[in-house]
DNA sequence: TTCTTCTTAATTGTCGACAATCTTGTGGGT
DNA sequence: ACCCACAAGATTGTCGACAATTAAGAAGAA
């Protein structure tokens, strides 16, 4: 069994090999095989993979709209640099965002989706309790909760933001800074909260919490950044 | 004086085929040269243009990342529909991310930036009265107050899916539902007051009035729809 | 007539090559 | 030694052609 979140599950199969290559090198530069900042050549790339250069821009372009990498014409591409700015920013607009997405889908959840998702948060709890600490299996498991929370939402920008565009990068600063979870039963706590307050179809609640819950998370990241600076 | 805003100007000039074609593209649907919903051959607007395929395709990678088009894989791309949920969508995301930006820059603008805010406004407002219900210029400055507001907040992301994904379908919703103001002096004092905010540092009071003001922009244009909706 | 199926045409995806631009390194001058 | 101009190399932007896929239309059966 592959624990592997798979970040697109919204969208279509990969069809084009423009599309196989997008999702190889999201995955490389998530994961730091590409590391950050480093420069990217088109033919080089397309070597690696196996592929034209015609592809490979399409791919580019769209890794650009992920924020994944930065073109300057005539110039190129690097891998984007993380930054303690760039991280804040991040965050500061998925407080909104998500903030908005679960009031909405407090609005708009059918029932059986809000059951369902229950569910999913016990067995989350479940798996987690068995494997104390290990930490991938529950980043997968908040994305998946924040997923579905946004896809709830049913407005369709929201969701192509979130999902498509910042989710990347939230998973790069998280892969890349390890942030394995400390935060583990308080976070499990929080998506329970959060929930609860859709059950009861208490929009204005459901978006506090999810800015709560997200506000939490960069205080964690911010303190253990700070610490990581005091000793490099 | 071309009264025209360039809704780039952040941007640097374009430089390659591609942004030139993206540019000319973005402005026929905005528009409605190319009409909602029609078909997009690539060879055909190549032709139109002058350019070759791959630069074409360049711009409707772009043109799909503001929202402008839709393509799916080996169908090709359609200019998009405007519907009524769509719109309601698009402002739900404006109220919170420009107010968000709101707060922002009543935190970070510079006083000389706000102090030539403030001047602009009122230049809009000498303009205004001299033509009376002359409601593009309107447009133009009501986009512009938006625009430095929130380039103000100086959040690179922000500006990014503000400016560069969001706001030409703004304009293609007010251009093609003839949006020509009424709202205009309401919407003056609006901007008067959140500048006032601004100025004031009150960041929590500036994105209130954000929010309430583009609130009631979509209530506006709410009414209009419905109102246009009896009619046909 | 209507639906299905197959053929044909049109359109998108991909490729390799060339042109335009930027980068790097060398040489000369001060 | 330092700086500037210039040339060579590498990289991106653009082009036209071919392959793969889809859309359109004709032919045939119910």
């Amino acid at each position: 069994m592959n624990l592997v979140y798979d970040p697109q599950h919204h969208l279509n199969q990969p069809v084009t090999s423009a599309d196989r290559v997008l999702l190889a090198v999201q995955q490389a530069i998530v994961e730091g095989e590409l590391p950050a900042g480093s420069k990217i050549t088109e033919t080089g790339l397309a070597k690696q993979f196996n592929v034209s250069r015609a592809p490979l821009r399409e791919a580019l372009a769209r890794l650009e709209r992920c924020h994944l990498v930065e073109r300057t014409p005539n110039a190129g591409a690097r891998v984007v640099t993380l930054t303690y700015d760039g991280l804040i920013a991040l965050y500061q607009i998925r407080e909104e965002l998500e903030g908005l997405a679960c009031r909405l889908a407090a609005e708009r959840m059918a029932d059986e989706e809000i059951e369902a998702l229950s569910k999913l948060l016990e067995q989350h709890l479940a798996s987690q309790r068995v494997r104390e600490g290990e930490s991938y299996y529950q980043e997968a498991g908040d994305v998946d909760f924040h997923y579905r929370v946004i896809l709830a939402s049913k407005n369709q920008y929201l969701i192509n933001m979130l999902c498509d565009e910042l989710y990347f990068l939230v998973r790069m600063y998280r892969v890349q800074l390890g942030m394995n979870g400390p935060r583990v039963s308080r976070a499990f706590d929080e998506h329970k909260a959060i929930i609860n307050a859709i059950a009861n179809r208490d929009g204005e609640l459901a978006d506090l919490l999810m800015r709560r819950h997200i506000s939490a998370s960069r205080k964690n990241i911010e303190q253990k950044l700070s610490a990581h600076k005091e000793v490099s």
